[in-house]
DNA sequence: AAGTCACGGGCAAACCTTTTCCTGAAGACG
DNA sequence: CGTCTTCAGGAAAAGGTTTGCCCGTGACTT
């Protein structure tokens, strides 16, 4: 009967320490004790405690813990740039490994606007929070939380800090270009088209600069020469498919920056008549479902297991609150998720 | 210079509220009236406060003030079913209002699991959050949290309570199928197509059900004479164009139940050499950017209006966390976005 | 000049739990 | 039988803020 309460307790409403005390007969301090597993005491009196916890429904008011323990068991989730298709899956895999110790998540978004972090930051501070994973939609670095306390511990997911005493989890878009690059060699195909997205994205210039160097290590050259930067859209992946069989017709591969692109790419070929995969392998990069798998074909594409980069940040952050933080930058490998444009 | 702090106060770091009155002269009571602005005292007094707490740099202890109010000055966000594209939208609106009354979110993802919401539930609960917004990604009625403390307030959002005592903010199915209608109707079409979801789906009933109302309203039938019911994706888009293409060649209009069918819908339009819109509009549901611009040609679509539904769900909650609750079923409007395809 | 009043500000309780230190009692050992 | 140790459990401080109540002082009233 959780309803009933002790005598002397109505204020709250809910039970506190104290009522379930009385009702056991013992002091607030052993009540507390037998709890937590300190203190010595006879097997009988905290197993009377525990029933009296269970009669009353008693939760511990989790205020009063962080008050003397100073942490909220709370931390605090920035991202810069809405809640979009690459913060999700982040925020999930640091919520599943933070839900596991206890810890809840409070979200942040700042709309990628410098006042409104500022502003979540000091409501962070102000509510203890005992870290902070900060994440965006780029891969491009950051730069640090300006004003962060030093107390408060930081990773950065997928956008890493410039600051490289911060800690920071990225994805490896080496390992993800090369995933790609093998797969197509390893398929028989000898003339690669890139295309990607903006030359001043650093996910679209890491992305093409391993992919070149994978080419060259087996002794090949890109389709036309050379990688076709533009944006990270479906139109563009339709013009670029035709730029490059206009220049190299004899093209056997496209590896795209993104699924996006290569579901443009796809989109082409198709419409030109040419086979996917018998002709023209296609390869995205993202592995976002909508796109991949409402492609025809279905989208061969490198999933940057994001995550696991939640995940990961997560257990960092684990790591920097209790014991000394360990900076860096932690690259998470990609997967290849083979479909059947390739 | 918030490093220094008053003599006696270095266990947390942190200037409190008593080294702040130290400072200024007063007691730890004035001080603190000073800075809520309660009690009665000369304009200097206040004044030497508020200078001390600008040299300190001090920031209350919000542990402290928690447990004293009883307040969390945070709300629990569940979501059913991941954190997709319906529950983002929500979560920012819901976010962006609260921010402004200073409240948090915490983020609590169920995936479906009726354990996992338990365990969520509790949490939230021992936290003391001020409330809690429930939302899903189906617009299905769901029974209404149980087990839950009744002083704690909920506010169910996209997703209905089953329990009409409960408070739900809902989209307006009626609304938005209407808007579709009469657009299409207005624009001269006469042989419209309706092309939606599983029959199971409370959403593809409705739109259906009103869709179908609207044209008997002027004196229409659907094109096939009845509603097309398959999946929420591209490819039943693609195959319901054609079944529909085949049954009623004179079809000028398709109404979709989301932006994915329409796409289908639209690429299959274009792959016989129909022309959008000029022999055949095609409007969609859902206003799914990167479906609805991709398009070709961009989708004339239904807006929700998420962002909307989760600052309206918010609002109500704030309004019963600090009055009574006002319980009912509160519809926001959609809107319609006229794009290229009608 | 004595009584009132208002104003400025201090005191202390309350919010609830954890943890350290301490005490009283009982058992062990010489 | 006395002292030492051990054990069970209690008392109280600490963590920081808010707020109701109270008191002293100076001004004002009659």
């Amino acid at each position: 009967m959780p309803v009933t309460s002790a005598p002397g307790s109505p204020p709250t409403g809910r039970a506190r320490l104290a009522d379930v005390a009385a009702l056991a007969g013992v002091s607030v301090g052993t009540a507390s004790k037998a709890l937590n597993g300190g203190g010595r005491m006879r097997p009988e009196t905290r197993q009377r405690v525990l029933d009296a916890v269970a009669e009353l429904g008693f939760r511990p008011n989790q205020h009063a813990q962080s008050l003397h323990s100073g942490r909220s068991w709370t931390v605090g989730l920035m991202t810069t740039d809405g809640i979009g298709r690459f913060s999700t899956p982040v925020l999930l895999g640091a919520e599943d490994a933070l839900g596991a110790g206890k810890i809840s998540v409070l979200l942040c978004d700042t709309r990628g606007d410098a006042i409104r972090e500022q502003h979540h930051l000091r409501n962070l501070t102000d509510r203890r929070v005992d870290g902070i994973i900060v994440t965006g939609r780029r891969t491009d670095p950051r730069p640090p939380l300006v004003g962060i306390d030093p107390r408060i511990p930081v990773v950065y997911a997928l956008s890493p800090s410039t600051d490289p005493t911060d800690t920071s989890v990225v994805t490896d878009d080496r390992g993800g270009a090369r995933l790609a690059m093998e797969h197509l060699l390893a398929t028989g195909r000898t003339t690669v088209a890139h295309v990607t997205g903006p030359e001043h994205h650093q996910a679209a210039r890491e992305r093409a600069r391993h992919a070149r160097e994978h080419l060259a290590a087996a002794g090949l050259e890109p389709a036309t020469g050379r990688v076709h930067f533009g944006e990270w859209s479906e139109a563009w992946g339709r013009r670029a498919a035709d730029a490059v069989l206009r220049t190299a017709p004899l093209t056997d591969a496209f590896f795209c920056g993104n699924d996006q692109i290569a579901r443009g790419v796809a989109d082409t070929l198709r419409e030109r008549g040419i086979g996917v995969p018998g002709d023209v392998a296609v390869v995205g990069y993202d592995n976002w479902d909508t796109m991949a798998l409402a492609c025809r074909p279905p989208l061969t594409t490198i999933d940057m297991n994001l995550t696991e980069i939640g995940r990961i940040a997560a257990l960092r952050l684990l790591e920097a609150i209790d014991t000394e933080p360990a900076p860096g930058v932690y690259t998470v490998p990609c997967r290849l998720v083979v479909r059947e444009s390739s």
